[in-house]
DNA sequence: TAATGCACCTGTGGGC
DNA sequence: TGCCCACAGGTGCATT
């Protein structure tokens, strides 16, 4: 599931590719995953250049020229896919787009929660509800004292849902927050209210370091995920918490635990991460 | 108002 | 071997 990191790797993988490309045509094969109709989507991209791309927490946004812009989410099972045109197509490619190089952007989806959203650039934040996000982890504006302040706001709820809250921090998904949390030591259903300042910290300290690390290694493939040349990432062996249930902490050997946390699977060392509701 | 839980969807894997 | 069912998860929306 493409979080922060995997979204920025392949943001870093379209800039090398595609800027400058011009789209000479699109397919849309599913069109729920767009959000107008195939015809107009095609209206506005075709013969476009792709000037741009940058990420919002885990969307990609693509300005083209003519003004408009696409958002691209990849929710659980989303690909975007730089091929050229004659390889072989996956199953679940909804979208393709011909570069003027012989090449493709492919969109790839299985579970179809993903979508590409076209907006006038001008209106494309309103479009794809950028202004509802959080702060990014991985800019300088993102201080510990703010981190701190909004924590503070926050008194009631479990921690493990306010990190994967985008409303709260941009970019987050289950696998991270779970590793955020095994790195500070923090049990997953601690309330937020009770945590210390020292603890805040140190969660603080493992959003920044392990994205960090996550993108250094070009993110992780659990499910998914690749980057757009195909390749799949490198951290999973970095992960000390998710997906590892039933085999021992790298900290103290005690066997990793999973639970429920509403429909979702967190991973957590029972003797690490103690569940305290009290300073 | 804020927290919580469910539906969306399909591939995968376990049980029978 | 093949069928059935539970499960995986990001987000929007409904419910509490």
């Amino acid at each position: 599931m493409p979080e922060l990191p995997e979204v920025e790797i392949i943001c870093r993988g379209l800039a090398r590719t595609v800027i400058g490309r011009k789209i000479t045509n699109v397919r849309i094969a599913l069109p729920k995953v767009i959000n107008t109709t195939p015809r107009r989507f095609r209206q506005r991209v075709k013969n476009a250049i792709i000037r741009s791309i940058r990420r919002r927490a885990k969307i990609i946004i693509i300005n083209l020229s003519g003004g408009f812009s696409l958002g691209i989410h990849l929710k659980i099972s989303g690909q975007l896919l730089y091929a050229p045109k004659q390889a072989p197509v996956k199953k679940h490619t909804h979208i393709i787009f011909d570069l003027n190089n012989g090449y493709q952007l492919r969109f790839v989806d299985p579970r179809q929660f993903g979508y590409v959203k076209i907006g006038p650039t001008r209106q494309i934040n309103k479009v794809l509800g950028l202004e509802r996000f959080g702060p990014e982890p991985l800019e300088k504006s993102f201080t510990r004292h703010l981190f701190q302040e909004l924590i503070e706001r926050r008194r009631n709820g479990r921690i493990k849902p306010l990190l994967m809250n985008q409303g709260f921090i941009a970019g987050l998904g289950n696998i991270y927050a779970d590793e955020v949390l095994f790195y500070a030591r923090i049990h997953p259903l601690r309330q937020v209210g009770t945590l210390s300042r020292r603890k805040i910290n140190n969660i603080y300290t493992g959003i920044k370091r392990i994205l960090l690390k996550a993108i250094k290694y070009k993110g992780t493939s659990v499910d998914s995920y690749v980057e757009v040349s195909g390749r799949p990432g490198n951290y999973e062996r970095f992960l000390k918490a998710y997906g590892r249930e039933g085999e021992k902490c790298l900290r103290c050997k005690t066997t990793i635990k999973r639970i429920k946390i509403g429909s979702r699977s967190a991973y957590f060392c029972p003797s690490c991460q103690v569940k305290r509701n009290h300073r």
